[in-house]
DNA sequence: AGCACGCCGACT
DNA sequence: GTCGGCGTGCTC
């Protein structure tokens, strides 16, 4: 028999290795296995089938690694989709999908060959050898075992020639041998408990045995609180023995070598479950009673249901109703949430209702605790998972529901390394195998999202109650131009947003100041109405590139001369502005020099729990003015809030992507929803110089609905999704010429290809990132499914073909299937 | 991703 | 003449 096997590698086919007669395997186990001259790796069978190969001599199955299949064979299936989807191989698939601890690959072992067991003979090789071969064969006397990248530290960066090439040599004159090791990495973790000997569990014994150590009262303390401990919880663990009795490991040595007690250890759990709260009866309110319903008669036609509802709308209790139904069923359900920070905050509202039946996952946790967490969900013991994009990886074995809350969130899209996969759209494709259901929850839901509700193929239902009657709060403009001129460039603030900070400090109320964490657009601007010059083939921001004094898309790279004029309102007066982020901080310290100050953005909460730290700071109500970035707007549940101010609302609408809209948006509902607390109306005082723009008229009327109706249109008349679909093709290379040469290649091909299709290439807003020049080129592709995998498969091609020419083998080229910008 | 093989430049 | 740079191709 042979086994296709998925290596951990980003290798497009699957390789096929020799069962031995007599192993015993099944598709989802991981076997060791020969890849290459030396190398070994634990790879994932996928396919058990009895067809030789003849093209090629097949290498064994080495050994088997597990009893039981990690992954299902329903995964399996998963992740093919996802490679073909995603345009990426299963080997990288398995490479995000698997804990690190169940990835293993062989290290390179060498030993000095046993001609050289004695000093003498290696004493001799001293004038043979150079240096750093002498170096390696001295440090193998004293340590019998270097690994390939200890041989590389201990010659450190004083060595010119590769450590690989010393040890080479050292091999070829028999000097040293060298073997394959591959272990795993999975440990679990140990605990040691004392137990009595099984002699002294007669009465009688015992008493003898109290007689017996009244010699040695630190001992006869020992045995006593032995037994207190094994009284109270049936279980005696050595670490709280030696705790509680105070005693020295010496002194419980000494009882264990007298066979009074005995150690054994045993396997625990790292996570402990240890939620010991009381446990909630869940209460909903009429509403939320009949959006259950309306969820579940959804349910009886469509695989997706939309659940729009206002932000503290009770979505969260909604999602526990039907949490608690699946788990009643025997059934598991995935929470997946957009950010790792938010997992710890939903966990414990969870815990209230449904205690220690909730565990967590995300690429956070050690490699171990992700093991666990792992054997955890494929035997079924743990019911609910909630999670970051990763938890959609885990081996699921009765999955019913899957909950994608705040599902507009663009960073359920992965960037980097393949596959770059949405966390809900392929959450949608695995429901579909599973036949599970989806719910996507959201007060603002992504554009794709409504769409597809609005045309029947989502169940849609919507939840307007806000819970606790918390007012929506008022919403101001403040006109950026009612800054004095003469301190226009240095001052950030408003006289409106000023007075407003002063009288909700004044009434001993915190204010959060938004700032855009994507700075730095520079584009030409109308100092009258706010007007920004946009491209006509793509509706994306224009930006001003001062070097060559033009404006440039950076979508199709076409290149404007600067306007003069307003197209919107007819002046003259257009200004050069970048929407950059201010530190603004120095400017708040001067207007309100008693408030205390603390911002939050990457670069401050890159410490180890310092976001904690500032959570609970601000909590306490020792911050008075938190100025953050896109941070401040997720997650947090802050409850005295009078004043939030978003400092330069033009920042978040100019940035050149097609969905700033549905981005500035989203972000600005949600902004809003951190003011107020219960029974009092909080207040957000939005800074821009385009009041008129048409997104901030429906943030300030909350109306989603006006708002998608705008942005469809536009989606529609300038064929961006829902009405196409879209891939970007990223190209790098140190040199800008080269890679410019290689994308206006790769885009003319595609052109005769796919006319009408591609936009571009151009050098997007960064257009060099870590000494390397970027190029993109965007594509549009069909919606029909068959007629899409068929075109990627052609796209994918293309771009292999071009990378094979030797010119433009350096020329790195990632496939962005539905990016987000 | 490794790893080996193979073909050109600067050194013994 | 050799050593070693890295460009090219393959791994069941
Ligand atoms: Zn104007
Ligand atoms: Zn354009």
């Amino acid at each position: 028999m042979f086994a296709d096997v998925i290596l951990p590698l980003a290798l497009p086919k699957l390789y096929t290795y020799q069962i031995p007669d007599g192993m015993k395997v099944e598709p989802g186990m991981r076997v060791v296995v020969q890849f290459g001259k030396r190398r070994k790796y634990a790879a994932i069978i996928k396919r058990i089938h009895d067809e030789p190969p003849a093209a090629y001599a097949v290498k064994p199955v080495l050994s088997k690694l597990d009893e039981y299949p990690v992954v299902w064979p329903h995964q399996l299936h998963f992740w093919e989709w996802i490679a073909r989807y995603y345009a990426c191989t299963e080997g990288e698939v398995m490479n995000v999908a698997i804990p690190a601890h169940l990835k293993l690959s062989s290290e390179t072992i060498i030993q000095l060959d046993p001609a050289y067991a004695d000093e003498t003979s290696i004493a001799v090789l001293a004038s043979q050898l150079t240096d750093e071969a002498f170096q390696i064969v001295e440090a193998l006397a004293v340590r019998h075992e270097l690994s390939l990248a200890e041989v590389q530290q201990l010659l450190g960066e004083t060595s010119y020639t590769s450590a690989q090439a010393v040890v080479k040599s050292l091999i070829d004159q028999h000097i040293c041998v060298a073997y394959e090791s591959i272990r795993e990495s999975y440990r679990p973790r140990l605990e040691t408990y004392i137990l009595l000997s099984p002699a002294y569990a007669e009465e009688q014994a015992l008493h003898q045995l109290f007689d017996q150590l009244e010699k040695a009262p630190r001992q006869l303390q020992i045995l006593m609180k032995f037994y207190e401990l094994r009284e109270k919880q049936g279980w005696v663990r050595k670490k709280d023995l030696l705790e509680q009795a105070e005693a020295s490991h010496a002194q419980l040595k000494a009882l264990v070598d007298k066979g009074i007690f005995q150690e054994i250890k045993q396997t625990v759990d790292r996570i402990a479950f240890t939620y010991d709260g009381a446990i909630q009866q869940l209460h909903l309110t009429p509403s939320q009673q009949t959006c259950v319903q309306q969820i579940h008669d959804w349910f009886k036609e469509k695989r997706v249901v939309l659940l729009h509802g206002v932000t503290s709308s009770g979505k969260t209790l909604i999602y526990v109703s039907l949490i608690l139904e699946a788990i009643a069923k025997g059934e598991q359900v995935l929470y997946l949430l957009p950010e790792i920070a938010l997992t710890a905050q939903m966990i414990r509202r969870l815990q209230q209702y449904l205690g220690n039946q909730v565990g967590v996952y995300h690429s956070r946790l050690s490699h171990n605790e992700r093991v666990e967490m792992w054997n955890k969900v494929r035997e079924g013991s743990l019911q609910v998972i909630v999670g970051s994009r990763s938890a959609l990886w885990l081996p699921f074995c009765r999955l019913s529901l899957i909950i994608v809350d705040e599902e507009h969130d663009m960073s359920f899209k992965q960037q980097d390394p393949a596959p770059r996969y949405h966390a809900r759209d392929a959450a949608i494709y695995y429901a579909h195998l599973l036949h599970a259901r989806v719910i996507l929850g959201s007060a603002t839901p992504a554009v794709e999202t409504y769409q597809q509700a609005m045309q029947g193929k989502y169940g849609y239902v919507m939840l307007k109650e806000r819970y606790g009657q918390i007012a929506l709060p008022d919403m101001i403009l403040a006109d950026m131009r009612t800054i004095p001129r003469q301190h226009r460039g240095e001052r950030h603030i408003t006289p409106l947003l000023e007075d407003h900070i002063r009288r909700t400090l004044q009434q001993h109320k915190q204010v959060i100041l938004f700032q855009n964490r994507r700075g730095y657009a520079p584009s030409q601007i109308c100092q009258v109405c706010g007007w920004v010059p946009h491209c006509e083939q793509c509706d994306v921001a224009l930006t001003y590139h001062k070097s060559i004094h033009q404006l440039v898309c950076h979508y199709c790279g076409r290149k404007y001369p600067p306007v003069t004029q307003c197209q919107a309102c007819g002046s003259h007066a257009i200004i050069h502005k970048s929407f950059g982020t201010e530190r603004i901080e120095d400017e708040l310290h001067t207007l309100f020099p008693k408030a205390s100050i603390a911002r939050m953005d990457l670069d401050t909460m890159r410490k180890k729990d310092s976001y904690h730290q500032l959570i609970h700071r601000f909590e306490q109500g020792r911050i008075d003015i938190l100025v953050g970035t896109q941070m401040v707007v997720k997650g947090l549940d802050f409850d005295s809030v009078g004043l939030v101010g978003i400092l330069l609302a033009d920042s978040l609408l100019n940035y050149p992507d097609f969905r700033v809209n549905e981005r500035a948006f989203q972000l600005m509902e949600q902004v809003s929803g951190r003011a107020g607390r219960k029974g009092e109306k909080g207040m957000v005082v939005i800074q821009a110089y385009q009041l008129r723009h048409p997104v901030l008229a429906h943030v300030m009327a909350h109306d989603y609905a006006a708002f998608f109706q705008m942005e469809i249109e536009a989606r529609a008349h300038f064929q961006y999704p829902p009405f196409t679909r879209l891939m970007k093709i990223v190209l790098k290379h140190a040199q800008q010429e080269k890679v410019v040469e290689a994308a206006h290649l790769l885009a003319g091909e595609l052109t005769d290809k796919f006319p009408g299709q591609i936009t571009g290439p151009a050098a997007p807003l960064v257009s060099r990132i870590r000494n390397e020049y970027l190029q993109e080129i965007l594509i549009r592709l069909p919606r029909s499914a068959h007629k899409l995998q068929e075109q990627k498969d052609t796209i994918v091609d293309i771009c292999n073909q071009l990378q094979q020419q030797s010119s433009f083998r350096h020329v790195r080229m990632i496939v962005d299937v539905d990016p987000m910008g």
